[in-house]
DNA sequence: GCCGTTTTCGGCCCGACTGTTTTCAGTCG
């Protein structure tokens, strides 16, 4: 069983946890989260590299120590110190600690006092009044647990891109109307354009007496009411999400909105920076001393610690900042770059739209060319086509080109079935006819890691595979990605002239950011694609162009930037 | 536990809100 890099940084938390319930000092306890945070977010396996007799490369805030655990981790599955922490204390104790308002302190005193391990046992606990008894509790804590406890069996997940941005636009289009309200915008993981957002955090400039907080609670979808304060509140709405709202007055805007956008590791990063320049920075501004030095404009911040502007998309805290110091940041892909669309589908297999219809959604969108990429026969639930189906779409293709002479290009092409040996589900004669093939596997997900790696790169070896589709098969908070080793694919992409996609489907966006920027680093030219089912399906363009620029891609680093003659030349293999 | 053109020791981002207690600890983002 292969150990995941999010095995390892589960272990870590799980350290960090305990030791937080036994009161360790709390800067150590940070050292493993970050830990933890860095090997979640790293684009190869700790665990393979390792098996390849390599070492852990210097990661930033792993020293000797950790990295030994780690190693342990990644090796066993296990760690020895865990082990030995869970014999002084429950390791159940970190469930409690999933309960917002549980903290380590009220976790320990729990247990220290009432014995409780388990989310069972506080409810019940709970219920029957002990827990309002404790020394630092009280009533409204105790009901504020049996809510959480309940909420908690409903189970929420993080929301997807599109949702999240029907919720945002209707709040933010009512708090615009509340008088004394200059600015409402969204920042947080939103801002960044994370794929999933667990919440939504509303920034909003407003004059003292301005009643936009009484407004914001009152909003008709919220359930219950978390917090509320001067300048901010907490919401969560009928469907589970979380709000919050922050109210800065107009001086503090680029101050707040930075520090709002995050992610806080981004964020801790700059505030360091600032107090080796002598400066505090926080969400009201920049200060010399007492003395505000900025924060009018988000501009100010970077420039207060002589940085150029960072884009959203890229404050994660993996490398942007030490990107920007050396001026080395990418001047990201935006929309306006895409000239086309390279995955399409029609009636001939599971689209909802016929060719002619696509191609005229597609001549709207002003692309210069559009591929009609419809399923090969092996995915029958999809009608696939076989060959002689495929030649009649061809004959149909070149007959509307004809007809739309100098108003876009439509490319032959097939979304090819990779079949479990590793071949394709069409013949070479047929495939020789194609302007380009988008390979994908639909079946047989299950494929040890070895094997399904193999799989895919055997397809590569045929000189018609252009670009590999969707390449984890995952549906975001549906279907896992399948087991594949993404560096030895994009390698084998690298040697073999093919490409990644990058599938902008917001229920998809695979590859994921780190991943594209693993094909970036690598030298691999990435298709944002929207495997459009119908005619709107084309708007999700702008969700694989967010991903892109979370994958810190460049209009140059994406194959669709190209015009016809240029990406024509880009399809042949060698 | 990590880290260093201020330091190998002594720091480690910063502030808001709640509930509880009576001036602040705990939690969260």
């Amino acid at each position: 069983m292969p150990v995941h890099n999010a095995d390892i940084a589960t272990v870590l938390n799980r350290v960090a946890d305990l030791l937080e319930i036994e009161g360790a000092n709390v800067f150590r306890i940070r050292a493993y989260r970050n830990a933890a945070r860095t090997i979640a977010s790293l684009p190869w396996s700790v665990a393979e590299v390792l098996a390849e007799g390599e070492d852990l490369p210097k990661l930033p805030g792993i020293g000797e120590d950790l990295a030994g655990k780690i190693k342990e981790i990644a090796t066993t599955g296990t760690l020895s110190q865990l082990e030995e922490i869970e014999r002084r204390i429950p390791a159940a104790l970190t469930q409690l600690m999933k309960i917002p308002s549980l903290g380590p302190k009220r976790v320990q005193a729990i247990y220290q006092k009432l014995n409780i391990t388990t989310l069972d046992e506080l409810e019940k606990a709970a219920r029957e009044g002990k827990i309002r008894a404790l020394f630092g509790f009280g009533q409204k804590t105790e009901e504020k647990i049996i809510e959480e406890i309940e909420q908690k069996k409903e189970k929420k997940e993080r929301i997807k891109l599109p949702v999240a941005e029907e919720v945002a636009q209707s709040i933010v289009n009512y708090l615009r109307q509340v008088s004394g309200v200059s600015e409402v915008v969204v920042a947080g993981s939103y801002r960044r354009r994370k794929e999933v957002v667990a919440d939504l955090d509303i920034l909003a400039v407003a004059s003292q007496d301005s009643p936009i907080m009484q407004r914001f609670i009152n909003y008709e979808d919220v359930d219950r009411v978390v917090a509320r304060g001067e300048t901010k509140s907490t919401v969560l709405l009928r469907s589970g999400l979380q709000v919050d709202l922050r109210v800065v007055p107009k001086e503090s805007y680029g101050a707040a909105l930075h520090y709002f956008t995050g992610s806080s590791t981004h964020n801790i990063a700059i505030r360091k920076l600032g107090l080796k320049a002598g400066l505090k920075i926080n969400e009201y501004g920049i200060f010399r001393a007492e003395e505000r030095i900025g924060g009018r404009e988000e501009e100010d911040v970077f420039r207060s610690v002589g940085l150029p502007f960072i884009e959203p998309e890229l404050r994660e805290g993996r490398g942007e900042i030490e990107a920007a110091a050396r001026h080395m940041l990418p001047r990201l892909i935006s929309l306006a770059d895409i000239r086309g669309d390279l995955h399409l589908h029609t009636t001939a297999t599971d689209g909802r739209f016929s060719l002619e219809e696509m191609v005229e959604a597609a001549i709207r969108k002003n692309y210069q060319y559009v591929a009609i990429t419809d399923h090969s026969r092996h995915v029958s639930v999809a009608h696939g086509l076989d060959a002689r189906q495929i030649l009649q779409q061809i004959e149909a293709i070149d007959r509307l080109n004809k007809r739309l002479e100098g108003k876009i290009r439509v490319l032959k092409g097939v979304e090819l079935d990779i079949l479990e040996d590793g071949s394709l589900d069409l013949p070479d004669e047929v495939l020789k006819l194609l302007d380009l093939t988008v390979c994908s596997v639909h079946y047989n997900f299950n494929l040890p890691l070895e094997k399904q790696t193999e799989r895919i790169i055997r397809a590569m070896d045929n000189p018609y595979f252009n670009i590999l589709a969707h390449p984890t098969g995952r549906l975001i908070n549906e279907r896992k990605p399948y087991e594949v080793d993404m560096e030895r694919l994009i390698e084998a992409a690298r040697q073999r002239g093919c490409f990644m996609e990058l599938n902008a489907h917001p229920d998809r966006l695979d590859l994921n950011d780190i991943h594209c920027k693993m094909a970036k680093e690598m030298g691999v030219k990435i298709a944002v694609s929207t495997d459009a089912h119908n005619l709107t399906d084309l708007d999700f363009m702008r969700y694989g162009v967010d991903q892109a620029r979370r994958g810190w891609l460049e209009p140059e680093d994406v194959l669709n930037t190209r015009d016809w003659p240029k990406l024509q030349q880009l399809l042949k293999r060698r």
